[in-house]
DNA sequence: CCCGTTCACTAGAGCGGTTTAGTAACCGGT
DNA sequence: ACCGGTTACTAAACCGCTCTAGTGAACGGG
């Protein structure tokens, strides 16, 4: 007598066996069932699939695993402060993005925030050793990263967001940063800018670097010679600080880039503290797009990028190599759009 | 052609079954040493412990959940649209505080977000069927909520993140809402206010009937005649078109408390564009705290609570319930407390 | 000296799947 | 009628770990 009445005692989950018994087939038949592969007939896999369907039967995670298949689930470690974390809208987005990607086959996102690049890569030690994510995504590619070098020797599949270059044997997705750079200081030279400053991010990571390199040509090519890149910790308090410091010593910038829009809005704060009017005195334009730089007044003008389908093509990118390690390739993104808002115009006259 | 043996050769995981080869002992020994119970010797375990570490081994996650034990993970699903989401920093900060303290018995978040809570019931039932995880943590408690009672009855340790009352049997962890609004409607009062707004989050969460209610409570003891609480969807958009309603009509209100700290800063730029000066003609209070209040200018009053925090007791509760399924109870965290800044001060003088 | 206990440890049965080797039936071609 | 090949299925091994039942030795009490 089966107790499939739901008083208290949860009925116990069924297994592909009480399948099987109930079907009158083997464990082997209902398997192959389950997983659409060869080796039951047409009637039979119906049969199967209608039995399985009215037990309610799921798979075992766990069970699939320690056959030596997927664990059906990937990893993301972010190796940054909590606090920087908590306010960057571009990671909420990327994961969203990505949850998306990978749920089209149920494939968790198994998330961590750590401290540092240390703890980050002890984390990709541990989750490979216990097979419990099928392959990894790595954010902040950082200029001499020692973590694609240890990813690759753990033989686990992964995709290195950020580039190119490198990274090794690694694939990647990746955004034209510099082009971006290169078509917001056209624009704002366009506007007649010629004093811009670049409050940038961590120099350790390698987007940065390639922002403040075609800052610099960009400059050169256009003949200005006033032109800057500050390095902050992507904080708001690095970017309101140096913000404060561009703008009370003589010969200010007309113009800041900032490479957040947390960072831009930071500036804006300290600008509108300072009384200095944008954009009628100073230019904002943040290399980062997120509702953030809609919600304040001016808005930002912005350089917006889908961070979504950033997300669900990494994702993509993922599975693909995970299911087949040869397809390792980079995959290269459309170049940010510059979004014109109210943050930016011409300088001031007697800049 | 299998790639595994190739000139690399990444050396096999070990298993316990090597540890006791090479120990000289059975599997049995083996798994009692390394999970330190009883039925070796001191000197055996020692012995174990030993070889364990020289072969770095770790142990399959999978093949433990399989035997009946835990799946070393938690579950946490958010029902909200990803945009809303990616700028709450209100989630990442508890995030961080979940996560550090699962940390401290390496136990793993299973994050996802999805659209709606019928999706979100699907997953708890899926990931409680595939036992992939351990227990459960529910935000955004609603009024009448069908999640409560399909998690009570797939019998999977939870805690809910919200209350208090009507969340059945499940144990809650809650700040007193109640008392937060008083307070800041206590201050808005001595401060000279009698019209006060409230951009309300959705009516179908508790905390926001909570707060409703406690600000018609708190009117009418302190006879105030125009109190208002209008309901949003906790966008940024909504929140500003509500804000430029409130502002455009006559006898608008000379303060307007905010149920989270991004439509805050929505309204601010709000005001800003219509030339409300804040807080000289409007103060603003948001009801929630994080960088975003503090980067704009002005910086605004918030009511300010440990989020981080937060997430810490959320995880240690329920890493106890877990642990022993007795310990079911309630757990009241302080009142946030209300942080005064430039966004709020005495009314215009003809209001 | 014998019996009962405790101790340290072994053997092996699961857990719920996947996968391989094996088998019996059937089919078409000569 | 015979052969080779395919199809549909079964039985059982296997993944790595936990945990129970059992074993032999040492020990203590009567």
């Amino acid at each position: 007598m089966t107790c499939r009445n739901e008083e208290r005692h949860t009925v116990a989950r069924p297994t592909i066996e009480d399948i099987a018994r109930r079907v009158g087939v083997s464990k082997g038949a209902v398997s192959f069932a389950l997983n659409g592969r060869p080796g039951v007939s047409e009637a039979t896999r119906a049969r199967i699939l209608k039995a399985a369907e009215e037990m309610n039967w799921r798979p075992h995670t766990a069970a699939r695993a320690l056959g030596g298949a997927r664990a059906g689930a990937v990893g993301l470690v972010i190796a940054r402060p909590a606090r920087t974390l908590g306010v960057e809208p571009f990671f909420a987005q990327l994961l969203s993005g990505l949850q998306a990607g990978l749920s089209a086959q149920s494939v968790a996102l198994e998330l961590l925030v750590v401290e540092d690049t240390e703890a980050e890569i002890e984390v990709y030690r541990r989750w490979a050793s216990e097979h419990r994510v099928d392959g990894f995504i790595m954010v902040d590619l950082q200029v001499k990263d020692p973590r694609v070098e240890i990813v690759e020797s753990l033989d686990v599949p992964a995709v290195v967001l950020g580039g190119p270059g490198r990274h090794g044997s690694l694939p990647s997705v990746w955004a034209d940063d510099r082009e971006a750079m290169l078509s917001i200081v056209d624009y704002l030279a366009a506007l007649g800018h010629r004093r811009i400053a670049h409050v940038a991010g961590l120099p350790a990571f390698q987007h940065t670097q390639r922002r403040m390199r075609a800052l610099r040509d960009s400059a050169r090519r256009l003949g200005l010679a006033d032109v800057v890149s500050l390095p902050t910790d992507f904080s708001d308090a690095e970017g309101a600080t140096t913000t404060r410091m561009l703008l009370s010593r003589p010969g200010r910038p007309t113009a800041i880039v900032y490479d957040s829009d947390l960072m831009a809005v930071a500036g804006l704060g300290v600008a509108a503290e300072m009384g200095v009017a944008v954009p009628g005195e100073l230019s904002i334009v943040a290399f980062d797009d997120s509702v953030l730089t809609r919600i304040v007044h001016p808005a930002l003008t912005a350089l917006s990028r889908d961070t979504f389908a950033l997300g669900t093509e990494v994702a993509e990118v993922l599975l693909g190599i995970i299911g087949d390690p040869g397809l390792r390739r980079d995959h290269r993104t459309p170049t940010p759009r510059l979004v014109v808002r109210e943050s930016t115009g011409a300088p001031p006259l007697a800049g």
